[in-house]
DNA sequence: ACCGTGATGTTCT
DNA sequence: GAACATCACGGTG
């Protein structure tokens, strides 16, 4: 069952919570790829300074001001692509970016955008999971309610670990709250 | 296995 | 002009 608008009209650390266990799934004219979601990180907008929107609205920004459910989607140190869904209401800037798949589905294709045939490798990072589902920039502002990119629930129930999030040194605070979700004793997170 | 580093393009100051 | 929610590679142990 493909995750409905409601799911994601939550507060940004439930979401991201929830989706720990999920299928990230894109549909492309090359083929169908997807994997089971195994690390997110919520990024809680004003009350959150490792937030893209923690300084307001801006041109890259002003997805996270319309309602859930929808990609967020942003270039990262010149050349990787880093994929997230937009949480809560309308007005309420929140969003879950997705660090790490266990791959299930397309997985000859996704090594070959990839360039790497290491399973374990292949998803495990916000770039590297990007690449192999074939997101580009284009995807920005995708309804995760379509057919191209959606969010499936499964049968799985992963006990469910909260850390610090990876790499946001700079936020102050902010950079000690637990706000990255992992499933404990997986082996396809970005960091082990 | 673990480091160090270079690549590369937007965005925001 | 700096900073950046990263990755792959090549070096050294």
């Amino acid at each position: 069952m493909k995750l409905e608008r409601a799911f994601y009209q939550r507060d940004g650390v439930t979401v991201a919570r929830e989706l720990v266990g999920k299928k990230l799934v894109t549909n492309l004219p090359d083929g169908l790829t997807s994997g089971i979601i195994v690390e997110t990180e919520a990024y809680m907008g004003t009350i959150d300074a490792a937030a893209h929107s923690y300084r307001g609205k801006t041109e890259r920004t002003k997805i996270f001001y319309g309602a859930g459910g929808f990609v967020y989607v942003y270039l990262i140190y010149g050349m990787h692509l880093c994929t997230n869904v937009v949480a809560n209401v309308e007005n309420v800037p929140e969003a879950v970016l997705i660090r790490a798949l266990e791959p299930v589905d397309g997985i000859e294709l996704m090594k070959r955008r990839r360039g790497k045939k290491n399973l374990r490798e292949l998803c495990s990072g916000p770039g590297k999971l990007s690449r192999a589902l074939g997101v580009t920039k284009n995807f920005y502002g995708a309804d995760l309610c379509g057919d191209e990119i959606f969010i499936e629930t499964t049968e799985i129930k992963p006990r469910i670990a909260a850390t610090k999030r990876i790499n946001v040194d700079y936020a102050g605070a902010a950079a000690d709250y637990l706000w990255r979700f992992v499933a404990a004793n997986s082996k396809f997170l970005s960091v082990p």
